[in-house]
DNA sequence: TAGACTTACTTGTGCCCGCAATGATAGAGG
DNA sequence: CCTCTATCATTGCGGGCACAAGTAAGTCTA
């Protein structure tokens, strides 16, 4: 608990407030660049993320205002939305992907070792329902 | 970031919310039964729970409301105002406390052995930030 | 094909919490 | 004794997110 404050708060201050941009929101970005064809679906991201789907909507509601997220609505199921990336968003992920990222392996090496660090991820995979879906850090 | 995610909402949704209580509050009241004489200054809590002084002014709050925690004031410093548990705190503690830290002893020891978990904790430990302070859970 | 159920998403509401600004007290130095 | 700074705490404000309820669309069953 403690470990996820301090980090959440480093990396929240450091490389996302300046931009204007959450962790999540960029965390939204990173799954979505990975995406085939840069689009996800809503629920997607909900499983993706650890959020409600409301929160989904409130969240993509900012990026597209941002410009860095447009909707595509799906031809074969209307129920569902795509969330795309749009060349805004792609440069914007760009830019600030490579400060977080380096900043977020940092505060690891600083600490642990590469074997520690391997470790660790080994430790927390093997908590229930963390196992599954690939992590954007 | 998963990891967090997934237990913070298990021991939330599971034992404190049928209480109306959240996870900071549990562990505010954790800190103060152990603290000398059941009482702590603001700052204190703020160090112990990672969060900020007005986020623990509202949280006590709170707890006072709910008539957990009062509010005495210190005589050898007038800018502090102890927290400080009160009779039916204690009994509200020793009510929820037990099923909370056995839910969350269960879901470590249900995915970790004895020494995994010794691991863990340890290897959280390295990282900036996190190494002092004793937690509650 | 009608009705029941599931799935994908949105909206209203409210809580929790951080930030910035403010007040109040304590201690240090001239 | 009187500032000046550091420390403890609270308040106004806003954002992020969960919960509950609602809408729309797909799927299954008889």
């Amino acid at each position: 608990m403690r470990a996820h404050s301090v980090l959440r708060r480093e990396l929240d201050a450091e490389v996302l407030r300046p931009r204007g941009l959450t962790i999540n929101d960029f965390e939204a970005l990173m799954h979505l660049s990975r995406a085939h064809e840069q689009r996800l679906r809503r629920v997607d991201l909900v499983e993706r993320l650890m959020l409600t789907p409301s929160g989904i909507t409130r969240l993509l509601e900012g990026l597209e205002e941002a410009g860095l997220v447009e909707n595509v609505h799906c031809e074969s199921d209307a129920r569902v939305t795509w969330a795309r990336l749009t060349e805004n968003g792609v440069e914007t992920l760009e830019c600030v992907g490579a400060s977080h990222t380096a900043r977020l392996r940092g505060l690891f090496r600083d600490a642990l070792s590469e074997d520690e660090v391997e470790q660790l991820s080994e430790l927390l995979g093997k908590l229930p329902g963390v196992g599954q879906g690939s992590c954007a850090a």
